[in-house]
DNA sequence: TTGATTGTTTGACATATGTCAAACTATAAA
DNA sequence: TTTATAGTTTGACATATGTCAAACAATCAA
């Protein structure tokens, strides 16, 4: 087994590792939902929300939600941007789509290359395990 | 927030947290892997595979694997069944599926409720987060 | 500048996790 | 029955993780 195929690996168990705390699961859920139901949604309009909203009513330490969003921002699956004295947070969506094909039977590297390979590079990967 | 949602999201945590270990995913992938490089493949066909074969060349102890393994299938992510002297091994592709669906967007009870629900009542329930 | 809001960092600690080794169980073959 | 093969369970232990509290930093409003 190669070095850079265990690397591979690893990075994606982290992706994974990070959505495993069911407190930092259910944040993320929160910027993952949508449209609210029977309606239609613009697959583009991102949810952005600050870092207090996130933790609203979920009965732990700001400090805490602060720790978790930093998990989830280190295995890529939201991204943070100041807005005046808030902080934003929305999904990457580039990952948590990345990691839905993989289950669904896409290969490994279509998530893991996403900012180096073109879309079609990607879509002729077949390397899979 | 409603206790029963609480449960969902712990649930769904403990799948996410089965693939959150290196060895242990790298176990799965090689369930998930079906089609060599530029084959077709039924989606039916199952690979199994038995415990030895899948701990081969991870470099770490028998025990360890058949750990993953019991993991694996808490998680409801593999199924097994004994043939012989082998026990083998084949992902659940129902969980993994509605893993990749609620990924994709789609709601989280159409993981989560798999055996009890039919169909329709998956496509049409929207209680997003 | 001072005070109020929002969020982050650090330190501490209890709990959970991954791993191996050794003992054990189940099946098949001789 | 005895032996070999395949996998599991248990015990032990080092390391990782989640959490809170307290101190800190950044921004805005008065």
């Amino acid at each position: 087994m190669s070095n850079n195929q265990k690397d591979e690996v690893h990075r994606l168990a982290e992706v994974f590792k990070a959505l495993s705390n069911p407190n930092r699961l259910h944040i993320f859920l929160r910027l993952v939902s949508c449209c609210p139901p029977g309606t239609k949604c613009s697959s583009d309009a991102a949810i952005r929300r600050c870092v207090g909203e996130l933790g609203r009513d979920l009965e732990i330490d700001p400090s805490t939600v602060s720790h978790h969003l930093k998990e989830l921002r280190r295995a890529e699956l939201i991204r943070v941007e100041r807005r005046g004295k808030n902080i934003l947070c929305w999904v990457d969506r580039e990952t948590v789509l990345g990691l839905a094909n993989l289950l669904s039977g896409g290969s490994l590297p279509t998530l893991l290359e996403k900012e180096t390979g073109s879309m079609e590079e990607k879509a002729n990967d077949r390397s899979n395990f």
